[in-house]
DNA sequence: TCCAAAATGTACATATGTGTCAATAAATTT
DNA sequence: AAATTTATTGACACATATGTACATTTTGGA
């Protein structure tokens, strides 16, 4: 553990360099900060130090990398989310505080990749298709969440949109704000979301159970 | 008017084809629905029948077309929303109904531009940076118009996110459900963003002024 | 009707991307 | 240690993009 020269990604310098993996998390990193239009072999060749067509031996082409992404991106999203609605709570607010957690989170919601799946789905119809299968999945948990605790069809429904889309928004503002700032606002969120107001006993456990992940 | 044949785009057979605005409007198209880095000189000459050097002549080079195509979206967007929050309004409901019918309309805020200019954001520093600023005058715009109603600046301030993000992951969405289903929602909305339902004076007479665009 | 400008086109130089193939090298099995 | 599987590479063929230089055409006006 201690002999190991830091270098940028951990690569060896004998035996098999690559692998599927290899060449996939390269391709997230590309996808995620420049688009799919970023996720071209030949730079990720580059980055890896790798021949270009060292590439073909783990995938059949470029396609294949993109579809094996866009698979990965489902597992780091909507499962998270929809687990949530689902999981305990006493309390309509405290369920609420769940969802929001989600979110937060950056192991159970990758909003880099969400974001980038969604900006992604503008020049791909197939993308499109699944992610809007993502949002009415997504949709309908929470709108069941919220039935649950009493709400009317209507209402929930439109709970629902607003709690989600306020999700997609920051999501897609990339806001920069801290933790601490946001936690500020989420009083005022949770009132706006389910019309009551956590107490502060709700919101010390939330804010305690955060670092959990 | 009866004697023009329907092209695709207006394309005279004679005198001089080409023009800057011709080609800020095809790579306003290529932006919207393929992404920036569909904006390329090759495809837009193809598609209007020119050659493809002749885009020299009207333009120094990609990056000035781009710059050409940020500032239509600025125009498009950011003036028509903070118009809006400043218009007149007898009640509060009333206001918010003004501001939310521009982003109703596509004339006066343009969404799908919009969507494209935030998914270029994502590869370009210089894009994101006026985004963010957009994002802060609009916000502003917003909270300063609910402060002005009575709230309370914290409470201004998470209604004012409210609002928007709402609209912003509306956008994201590109949900394409139609304008009655739309309208069914908004008194929830209007009660969820204010507080207080509009009346039905208020929708009705919100719903006559809409074709004004 | 001829001229200058405005606009267009051809040819060239250069860069970057995808994907196939056959030769080679490194690890693993037998 | 030979055979085999697994991985790596360079050479090739091809496609698409940007931008420059220069020749040519088109047009509106003197």
């Amino acid at each position: 553990m201690t002999d190991t020269p830091q270098t940028d990604l951990d690569l060896p310098e004998r035996g098999w360099r690559g692998s599927p993996e290899l060449w996939l998390d390269a391709a997230y990193e590309a996808l995620v900060t420049g688009g799919v239009d970023a996720v071209k072999i030949m730079p990720l060749a580059t980055s890896l130090k790798l021949s270009r067509t060292s590439f073909y031996w783990f995938f059949k082409d470029r396609r294949q990398l993109l579809a094996a992404l866009l698979n990965r991106w489902e597992d780091t999203t909507t499962e998270a989310l929809i687990a949530a609605t689902v999981a305990y709570a006493a309390t309509e607010t405290e369920a609420m505080l769940n969802v929001v957690s989600v979110f937060l989170s950056d192991a159970r919601f990758d909003t880099r990749l969400e974001l980038a799946v969604r900006s992604w789905a503008q020049q791909d119809e197939e993308v499109l298709s699944r992610l809007r299968q993502a949002d009415t999945r997504r949709l309908a948990a929470l709108r069941e969440m919220l039935e649950g605790w009493g709400h009317d069809v209507a209402d929930a429904d439109v709970r629902a949109r607003t709690i989600y889309l306020v999700q997609i928004g920051y999501i897609s503002m990339r806001v920069v704000e801290g933790l601490e700032e946001r936690l500020q606002r989420f009083p005022n969120y949770v009132e706006i979301y389910t019309g009551k107001r956590p107490t502060e006993a709700e919101m010390a456990r939330f804010t305690a159970g955060l670092g959990l992940g």
